[in-house]
DNA sequence: TATACAGTCTATACCAAGGATAAAGTCAAG
DNA sequence: CTTGACTTTATCCTTGGTATAGACTGTATA
């Protein structure tokens, strides 16, 4: 092999690329072979090329496209690979933070899963003491329990539009829930306008809310309708037991597959009162 | 807006979508809209079919293909997306490793050129203290400096081949250099079939070997053709002050621009001979 | 020298996941 | 009834390639 007069197949294998790849790129002059035949338009290339490939390589690895790499290539300056590489770095910490907070929803998605499948279905209370947890909460212009779904679906919109306004991670959006403020809850006042989604720990300073641990009045159901009578039998029961409610009422999403029914959300809620039970 | 009925640019709006991407997913039958009017073929949605959108929207932060997703809606199973999530999950954390390698290798060579500034340059010889280092080597089937930069080239194919092979990281490959066994050294054979390059610790157990702390007498260069000659004046230089050689010697490729010169690699390279200075 | 066969050439089409545009048809408000 | 905003389909464009066809070239062998 004259390494010295590669051919394109020659080239090709030697930098684990493929032939039609060498000729888009010395379509679109990003590198030209160091000769070609003008009689029969054969490409020949000098293995020294292969640097001007690793640099071609690299740079893709970065996500920059085949056209950015040739004009940073055409401007030959060596600042400007130091302000590159730098601007890369940026871009790659980003895309990593990024898919760090995707793997964050997946497992907190899992998680619920295992939580659920080990939990009272159907409507039974139970009790459950639950850590501490950060929420952020969003106020929409219609009231919950004043419509169907439609409303509910309206105000996840409206949820959606203000985490794109505010550059906050879409991601968050898999886990959501609605609140009924314990005001309104302890006068029987079905009233809700607010949404809310768990935020990590790290995102505090961005106007999060703590939750503080609390023992839970909970219930789980998958049927939407029912939310309201979910309520008042939370309420008889937390009414019986005399106990003393110490926070907001919130109705946490904890299973959501669009899958099961044709465009329809199909949910799965888990409704909680946090509560004080009287010492005897 | 009759949320009921809603028009595609309405849809579009409140989902932050473009309209054409809606025309696209119902062609490829991801979502159809809720009543298509025969007449007119105006498309009509619900808002409740947002939660497809939504569903759509994550799997394709996941990294899915539009078929793949549309496979996927049709199965129906929730069992399956447990599954899905669980796959995904390994993918992202895949993904997330990949670029924090890139990332090192940025900060590595952005690192290097730091370095490289504040360096005696041009061939003036300095003593440095380098700390622990690994490498991993790979031996090729010619001897460098039997050859001009095309059996380097010819040598650094055979390296990023290995690496492919073996499922290393590719961007190992941006921080190289070459080795002279101690003992070729010392008996002043130019011999050297080895490349080596720098691993993080955690890939130590992969065959990677430890260079140890030690003080080094270096040389910077850019002059390719000039390493032989270089390498005896370290010689010289070791001799007259009567060190002691304690490893083998590295010519470490520190800047890399394939950038200034149309094609060929243009390079900084710091040679280093570990040494043991004489007790007075 | 003829022939076989591997290698290469150009041209074209294709992929995903849309974006852009044009020309024509539709809706709703004044 | 008109106007302007909206929607329709159709077609082309993008990026970074891959795949194919049909023609041409290079080299080894008979």
């Amino acid at each position: 092999m004259d390494l010295q007069k590669l051919t394109i197949g020659q080239m090709a294998e030697l930098n684990h690329i493929s032939e039609q790849t060498l000729r888009l790129y010395d379509r679109v002059g990003l590198l030209k072979p160091q000769y070609t035949d003008e009689r029969t338009g054969y490409r020949y290339y000098h293995i020294s090329q292969s640097a001007r490939l690793d640099m071609i390589q690299n740079m893709k690895v970065y996500g920059m496209t085949l056209r950015r790499i040739r004009e940073f290539l055409e401007e030959n300056d060596a600042d400007a690979l130091q302000k590159l590489l730098l601007e890369q770095a940026g871009q790659v910490e980003e895309r990593i933070e990024q898919l760090s907070r995707s793997r964050a929803a997946i497992m907190r998605t899992l998680d619920n899963f295992k939580r659920y499948e080990a939990m009272p279905k159907n409507g039974e209370i139970f009790i459950e003491f639950i850590p501490e947890r950060h929420i952020y909460r969003y106020t929409c212009d219609v009231n919950y329990f004043d419509q169907d779904e439609t409303g509910y679906e309206y105000m996840l919109r409206q949820l959606k539009q203000h985490l794109l306004r505010c550059n906050m991670p879409l991601s968050y959006f898999s886990n959501v829930g609605t609140v009924i403020r314990k005001e309104h809850l302890l006068s029987g006042n079905m009233f809700s306008n607010e949404v809310f989604l768990f935020v990590d720990e790290k995102d505090k300073a961005r106007d999060a809310e703590l939750v503080p641990a609390a023992t839970y009045v909970c219930l789980c159901s998958a049927e939407f309708s029912r939310e309201r009578e979910n309520v008042l039998r939370l309420m008889d029961y937390v009414r019986e037991h005399g106990c003393q409610v110490v926070g907001d009422y919130l109705c946490e999403v904890i299973v959501d597959f669009p899958v099961l029914d044709f465009d329809k959300r199909q949910m799965i809620y888990k409704t909680q009162i946090p509560v004080c039970f009287p010492k005897k």
